[in-house]
DNA sequence: CAACCGCCCTGGGTGC
DNA sequence: TGCACCCAGGGCGGTT
């Protein structure tokens, strides 16, 4: 549920909060909060304590902290994960999943998820494209914040897919960081039904998909993210407001910002697609 | 090989 | 008041 602008939030964050401290203390308090990291909780901390937060990195809606010697702490948010920078102290919160304490006695970095879809590990760090990556990283498309995006290249790969333009959207081989929030959105901005199929989508329609995908996440970025129910925070744990700029996800029944039609909900791979049915022909 | 389906998980909300 | 049920959904492993 976080997606890139998001995620983005939280990376500026640990920048600005952790980046150059060391780890004294680490505790895990649900082993599914570490399930990707395979040899289990116990070398998770080991691996961490002494470590220094070298430099907060992101791509789609991965993050990490770069720790130096090629390795790096690895965080997918999941659904309702959440960073918190804490002063020690502070009341542990309900959903608590891993905590760090650093060596300098400040603020505690929080791992906290409701869901537990999220999770932390340290990975090896790998090169592609000239691109140190962790292993599990290694896959994923540039996003479009990313300064080497290529667009044109990215209208071709979503253009060779042979599938519906939202499942080619959310596919984070093709193109990072796009979610189902902003998904809609970029529909909707570029008067694009969900179901059109892949092959029946020009290159010029793909390039606007594309642009708006990139202009919506932007906006929200600037805005400090989408939140609706405080699940998604920085890591000083407040919600960003772009949520009231949504045209379409999560509108149905309220008038269509362009056209006044009431916003359509239909279910989409056990989730929901939300779109305008005048704006937004169905194939 | 590409496309697609089902599963993982929790708690807030809703309807009976 | 309480209980059963629904819903949110990214990523991955298995199947077609």
């Amino acid at each position: 549920m976080p997606e890139l602008p998001e995620v983005e939030v939280v990376r500026r964050g640990l920048q600005n909060h952790v980046e150059g401290r060391v780890i004294a203390r680490v505790e895990v308090f649900h082993p599914r909060s570490v399930r990707r990291h395979l040899p289990g909780a116990a070398d998770f901390a080991g691996r961490l304590v002494g470590r220094e937060l070298v430099a907060a990195r992101r791509r789609g809606k991965y993050l990490w902290v770069e720790l130096g010697s090629g390795e790096a702490v690895l965080a997918h948010l999941g659904m309702s994960g959440q960073m918190l920078v804490q002063p020690p102290g502070t009341p542990d919160e309900k959903h608590l999943r891993v905590r760090m304490v650093f060596a300098d006695d400040g603020p505690e970095l929080r791992f906290v998820d409701q869901r537990t879809f999220g999770g932390l590990s340290v990975e090896e760090v790998v090169e592609v494209d000239g691109v140190p990556l962790p292993v599990p990283v290694a896959h994923i498309a540039r996003d479009p914040m990313d300064p080497a995006f290529d667009p044109a290249a990215a209208v071709a790969a979503l253009r060779r897919k042979r599938t519906e333009v939202k499942r080619a959207l959310l596919d984070q081989t093709l193109v990072s960081g796009i979610g189902n929030i902003y998904a809609d959105e970029a529909l909707w901005r570029a008067r694009l039904h969900w179901a059109r199929p892949t092959d029946r989508l020009s290159a010029a329609k793909a390039g606007e998909l594309l642009s708006a995908a990139t202009d919506v996440m932007r906006a929200a970025l600037d805005a400090g993210g989408t939140s609706f129910d405080a699940l998604y925070v920085n890591v000083n744990g407040q919600s960003g407001y772009f949520d009231r700029s949504l045209a379409a996800y999560g509108q149905e029944g309220l008038p269509c910002p362009r056209c006044g039609r009431p916003i359509v909900r239909e279910p989409f791979m056990n989730r929901s697609s939300f779109s305008c049915p005048r704006c937004q022909r169905h194939p």
